[in-house]
DNA sequence: ACATTGTGCAACCTAAAGGTTGCAGTTTCT
DNA sequence: AGAAACTGCAACCTTTAGGTTGCACAATGT
């Protein structure tokens, strides 16, 4: 088996709040900010980071375990690459929520300008 | 000076990071579920949660922290309510990378398309 | 073959996150 | 005044997150 490139992103639809704790990191950012503009890997990427390669190496993991990036062997290098399909689940989660706000904080509003009040 | 109600949401606009961070916990995110029905006190979703009151407190205070809620005091009670303005940064982040993601993979699929292949 | 360059693994460290318990202070109700 | 119901603070515990160093393994170039 390969191991390495297979099971990540395979794991189906990740949970909303490990996505969420995957951003949440102001490394992880800019590593998914980096890799956003072209592929890269681990070692180039430390190059720009304030860390050491093996730092950003596990960082690539906490990001490929949600399936917001995605890992490829070329030659004696590992490429990772962005998953646009990965940004799926916290846009979901937050397209819900406001949602659902949206109609309850509404509904507070109409109920305050509408009944009678003076 | 009052302190519990004031130092929170007023720090201006929060670190994307930071408020994935808030975001990447299970209970915070039903905490947020439930204050988006109606607005309750610590204790009373401490009653909903597998967790203590001062853990579900602890998690309030991330989720002020970060502006995604906003706490009042009424009576002898601290009354949490959901904000629809912290939804601003995450979204925003979401929005923008997805964005810049989206054309440097469309760059790509056009570069493999269009020249010749044959 | 051999040096080079990049990856992978493991041990280890420190600080922070999440949670608990216990107790003191406040506001409300009777 | 006294009981009841909440909040607030502090100490403490355990696990995990983020990071480092050191070394072995694999692919490439000369």
């Amino acid at each position: 088996m390969t191991g390495l490139l297979e099971a990540s992103a395979a794991s189906g639809t990740p949970d909303a709040a490990e996505v969420f704790a995957a951003l949440g990191d102001k490394h992880r950012l800019g590593i998914l900010r980096g890799l956003g503009m072209r592929p890269a890997s681990a070692t180039a990427l430390a190059a720009d980071a304030p860390v050491t390669r093996q730092a950003v190496v596990k960082h690539l993991r906490v990001l490929e375990r949600v399936g917001l990036i995605a890992a490829r062997r070329e030659g004696r290098e590992v490429v990772y690459d962005v998953r646009l399909e990965g940004l799926q689940t916290p846009v979901q989660w937050l397209d819900d929520i406001a949602a659902a706000w949206d109609r309850r904080l509404d509904a507070v509003k109409q109920a305050a300008e509408g009944p009678s009040e003076g």
